[in-house]
DNA sequence: TTGTAAATGTTACAGTTGTAATATTAAGGA
DNA sequence: TCCTTAATATTACAACTGTAACATTTACAA
């Protein structure tokens, strides 16, 4: 299991765009995150930069620019995400989370679904655990 | 809506522990706190004494002794974080952090139950948004 | 070949956080 | 009243973050 580099949460904005496609060049990400955000073109590189040497980020010269692509990937890092929030959180009435949590994604039907087979299959478990 | 202040990683571990219970002099939480902690006696005051900069705690003077308690709620606290945490990792892939979700919280049957209602809750929404 | 513009690299700076050490104050005992 | 000690308050300091400005390199055009 690889652990993955704290990402803050301005570069996520970054690593969100490279998962979604990449390489990119440090241009490529200026301009696409120029539109999303107020940032200055020297602020997004050095969010790039930073995600460079915290090893988050890889980078080919490519002529006289660089190419940039993920070197995590999302599942893991969301995943680690999750774990340091749940920790956080751990022990505090657990419903205003999942509360908030259902309300504010647009969850589809499939999601939904995929989520009660979770739930279902975590309750099958517990069944087990205290028949044991 | 009252805003709540950026609790940090640490501080979370006090609060969590006022809600729990409050008030409590600095001595009552310090000693709470060494024992699932490994921070010094110090560093505990310093993040009590963030916390009362921030306004997430109130304190009162009791002769000699602070009594501190919990000036912002759980439950909004816990949205809060919820709702940052979700913006961060909008658009990335849901089925990773619902699976890490459920997976790390010992859910209780009655929770799952909540949650199976939340999410039918949901799923009834949808319809009506379709129909409509 | 040399200047220039576009890349990348280096430096900045204040606020937050983790993690304390040291200093000051004040209440109760001698 | 004055000292001790237990509280609280101030200061420290490096790493990380948000937010950039300034400096250097280098590939291509003239």
């Amino acid at each position: 299991m690889k652990k993955v580099p704290k990402i803050s949460e301005a570069e996520w904005q970054v690593m969100k765009l490279l998962w979604k496609q990449s390489p990119m060049t440090a241009n490529d990400i200026v301009e696409t995150l120029s539109k999303e955000t107020s940032w200055k073109r020297e602020t997004i590189r050095t969010l790039i930069n930073r995600l460079v040497r915290k090893k988050a980020l890889d980078f080919k010269k490519q002529s006289r620019q660089y190419l940039y692509s993920p070197l995590v990937g999302e599942s893991e890092c969301i995943m680690e995400e999750t774990r340091s929030f749940l920790e956080r959180v751990h022990g505090g009435s657990i419903e205003p989370m999942l509360a908030a949590f259902v309300e504010s994604e647009k969850l589809s039907k499939e999601d939904i679904t995929r989520l009660k087979q979770i739930l279902e299959g975590r309750e099958k478990q517990n069944e087990k655990e205290i028949s044991k």
